[in-house]
DNA sequence: TAGAATGAAAT
DNA sequence: ATTTCATTCTA
């Protein structure tokens, strides 16, 4: 009905696009990095914000920075700051973390089916636990908005240009793009296929995509960065702000991150072009830049911290020239080598390799003036050089080795390819590869299996190591959780070279995970001890209080496949090269437990891993629905107990979040968001018949609010919107119908809907004046009248008048089932208002 | 690509 | 009051 005129209406604007670029959603997702650059600028002047004017012209720079500087730049100050997403609403906050859930428990059911079920989730849930969903997105809104002071909901009435769309568009895929291709690249083909970058995939890969907290994450971490860095560069703001104990980490974060760069920046669609790991140079060149070089140095010494700067050097300005990136590589490699040298088993054919792939790097360094985009790929390529290197360590190698260089020259040429092409192409090569990802797919029992594993480009694999790593740490954290997947973290490295290489991993897939799992327990073994040391050190406070049990309810044994995307993708690829990987292994752990180290020693690990949850994040998005379910739990699990009390933290110890720094700063969020009550389906289910009791208990207090408040004066407004009333006659009408037709819609969920339907309004619309007795309720179910009518003493009895209705409309049918109930359907509202009055008068 | 849901903001 | 749009993902 009304929603799709709306859903017309909307088609119609977008429709101007073109491309499709789609939704909105995609559109703007380049924006907050963009912000971070701006920011980061800022921070090098110094300048302050104020003026829109100077806004402009930042976005100027960036936008010759930039690879594209199109129309849109008319707009970009506007533009930019919608460009933000909107922070998710309660409800949002609930679907994203209940939709894999309700999947999980009808794995037929539509999406819409699931949003639907959500949403009686949703108004069943007891107005505590609503609350926290609540809170939370409260805080997150106060904290984007401080983040973005200017931020408006509603797009200034954008101008139809199409160009801008266009441009949009090939903003997005550059976003994607990057990251896109880490995952999604099954096949070679995908450079070429780049072109169709989806939007959607864009959208998945987008980091944006994690929602503003992601955006305020990274602000966040980047303005501690900063603060820390350059304590005097930071003005004395952003220490005021972080100061406010009284607001929540969030809002600090997001405090500190607007004060001192601009609130909005004008998403830059260069920037889009990064990719995750762009992203990463990106946060860690915006350390680098705060300060004087000489403060970067003390921060980074680590290899990726340097590729961090190479790349941010070349990209930021192309003033600078690749000689001294040249430099940079050097030390880089030697930086790895020093990793390496720790194992030091095969240190010297790691150098040699390494010496390759700076000899190349040398050249093409050379080659790179030409343009930004031969930059971006240039720095790509090296960071992968690097990586590979890294990755490669082993003496195993050998084969892989060889692979390696390849890589890079291919890449090389590839990337040259690209960049040529880069915006168009990537749009196409998106939609391509969901086609040949599918294909994939079939051929793979499980669809889990996809995407990540081939990445042809140099930018893929370079990402690729870098999500190893992550996931490396990661893994060490699930293990925690789920001991069982974790395992795959060295192998996912060595994956991700592999798989470059190799197109189809899907075959063996189960061999491969047998091997796998013998692998994975010489891995556990021996890794353990470089991950795990680290990771426990954040893991140990964990403890998902209260969510977890949700979680452990869910079969891990699903086993690997229902698990995550990722971690079978990655596990896949694994498994391909395993037979040689289980040699070298010990090389590579080693490597990366190094790695792993110096990330973490510097607090890179952080922006990886936030950049690398995107990806997966995009990932999952594309083929699983159930990895969903994984992904939260697993990242965000570790948060420290203490605090976990989550509820807004109100004043947990400021200092130490200060101190803690990034991790510290990731881990607020996380927790937040983690903390987010979570409840089995079962367990809601049980909800449902219980909450009304529920709500009693908590009657004491936060429940209460609502009820209180009305004093029943106030009506259902409050509550209701005027959506929400639409929704709400929908559904009485739905109920109308299932009495009527007793023929009822049948499917369980249906059904459910309509039991806890009846409750639900009862129970919310407490708020409605009318009274009624309890008697009336009956009718609904004996059931939910039991529980109901727990609450009914308690409530003395308001209910809303769609309650009334409904169960008027019910009674009604009741008695007169002859008579046609159709009508119903027509006009449920007056119908059912008259049948209230009935009812109330007959008691 | 539309659309299911809710809610906050803007018009 | 009504419209927009945030998230997720299928048909």
């Amino acid at each position: 009905m009304v929603t799709v005129m709306k859903g017309s209406n909307r088609n119609k604007d977008h429709s101007t696009d073109g491309e499709g670029t789609g939704k909105r959603p995609k559109r703007k997702c380049l924006q907050w990095h963009p912000l971070l650059a701006k920011k980061i600028l800022d921070f090098s002047e110094e300048e302050e914000e104020e003026e829109d004017e100077e806004d402009i012209d930042k976005v100027h720079l960036l936008g010759a920075d930039g690879l594209e500087h199109d129309a849109d730049e008319t707009e970009d100050e506007e533009s930019s700051e919608q460009r933000a997403r909107r922070p998710m609403n309660a409800f949002l906050l609930f679907c994203k973390r209940h939709r894999s859930l309700v999947r999980q428990e009808h794995p037929r059911l539509d999406n819409r089916g699931a949003t639907k079920i959500l949403a009686d989730w949703w108004s069943v849930l007891d107005p505590k636990e609503k609350q926290k969903y609540t809170d939370m997105a409260k805080e997150y809104k106060d904290a984007f908005m401080k983040a973005n002071p200017g931020y408006k909901w509603c797009p200034p009435t954008n101008k139809p240009v199409k160009t801008q769309s266009s441009t949009v568009t090939n903003r997005k895929k550059l976003w994607a793009f990057p990251s896109e291709s880490t995952k999604d690249l099954p096949s070679p083909k995908k450079l070429v296929k780049t072109e169709e970058m989806p939007q959607l995939n864009f959208a998945m890969a987008d980091p944006t995509q994690m929602g503003g907290l992601s955006m305020l994450l990274l602000a966040g971490e980047h303005a501690l960065t900063a603060q820390e860095v350059s304590s005097s560069t930071c003005h004395s703001d952003a220490s005021n702000s972080t100061e406010g104990c009284l607001k929540s980490p969030l809002f600090q974060f997001a405090e500190i991150s607007s004060s001192p760069s601009q609130p909005n920046t004008p998403a830059d669609p260069k920037e889009s072009d990064e990719s995750a790991l762009f992203q990463f140079t990106e946060i860690s060149s915006s350390t680098s830049h705060s300060g004087p070089p000489e403060l970067t140095k003390q921060c980074g010494t680590s290899a990726l911290f340097q590729l961090a700067e190479m790349c941010l050097a070349s990209e930021e300005v192309k003033v600078r020239e690749p000689e001294k990136a040249k430099l940079e590589a050097p030390r880089i490699i030697k930086t790895l080598e020093a990793s390496e040298e720790i194992e030091s088993e095969e240190s010297e054919k790691a150098k040699i390799k390494i010496e390759k792939s700076q000899k190349l790097r040398g050249q093409e360094c050379e080659k790179t003036k030409t343009g930004m985009l031969e930059e971006l790929t240039r720095c790509s390529h090296t960071a992968e050089s690097a990586l590979d290197s890294m990755t490669l360590f082993g003496p195993d190698s050998t084969t892989e080795k060889d692979p390696a260089c390849h890589s890079q020259e291919l890449t090389i040429a590839e990337i040259s390819t690209l960049g040529l092409s880069k915006p168009e192409k990537l749009k196409k090569k998106k939609k391509k590869n969901k086609p040949d990802r599918q294909a994939h797919e079939k051929c793979t029992p499980k669809k889990a299996c996809k995407k990540r594993q081939s990445s042809e480009s140099d930018i893929e694999s370079v990402i690729y190591t870098i999500e190893a790593v992550a996931k490396g740490d990661w893994g060490a954290e699930k293990l925690t959780e789920v001991p069982r997947k974790k395992v795959r973290p060295s192998s996912a490295v060595k994956g991700n070279i592999l798989d470059t290489k190799s197109p189809k991993k899907k075959v063996k897939s189960k061999e491969k995970r047998t091997l796998k799992e013998k692998c994975i327990e010489t891995t556990k073994e021996s890794k353990p001890a470089d991950y795990f040391k680290i990771t426990e050190s954040k893991e140990l406070p964990c403890e998902v209080p209260e969510n977890i049990k949700s979680e452990s309810f869910f079969p891990a044994e699903e086993v690997i496949t229902p698990s995550l995307p990722e971690q079978v993708k990655l596990e896949d690829s694994d498994c391909n090269k395993k037979a040689e990987a289980c040699g070298s292994r010990k090389s590579e752990r080693a490597c990366k437990g190094a790695l792993y180290k110096t990330l973490v020693s510097e607090g890179m690990l952080t922006s990886l891993r936030a950049n690398v949850d995107r990806g997966k994040r995009s990932s999952g998005k594309g083929g699983n629905s159930d990895h969903e379910g994984c992904w939260n739990e697993e990242n965000w699990a570790f948060t420290p107990g203490g605090t976990s009390g989550n509820k807004k933290i109100k004043k947990p110890k400021p200092k130490e979040e200060v101190v803690l720094g990034l991790a510290k700063l990731e881990e607020e969020f996380e927790k937040k968001f983690n903390s987010l009550p979570q409840y089995s389906p079962v367990t809601f289910d049980r909800k449902s018949v219980s909450v009304p009791r529920k709500k009693k208990k908590v009657g004491n207090c936060s429940v209460d609010p609502q009820k209180s408040n009305k004093e029943s004066a106030t009506m259902q407004e409050p509550l209701v919107g005027s959506q929400k009333r639409k929704a709400r006659k929908n559904k009485i009408t739905h109920l109308v119908r299932t009495a009527d037709g007793r023929v009822s819609p049948a499917g369980g969920v249906l059904e459910d809907k309509t039991m806890e339907h009846p409750q639900n309004s009862l129970q919310k619309t407490s708020s409605t004046g009318v009274d009624c007795s309890s008697e009336s309720l009956q009718n609904p179910e004996s059931e939910d009248g039991h529980s109901i009518t727990s609450d009914m003493p308690s409530v003395s009895a308001f209910f809303s008048l769609a309650a009334l209705a409904e169960v008027a409309a019910m009674e009604n049918v009741h008695r007169n089932q002859r008579t046609a109930p159709l009508p119903c359907d027509g006009q449920p509202k007056e119908m059912s208002q008259a049948a209230v009055l009935i009812s109330c008068a007959d008691q």
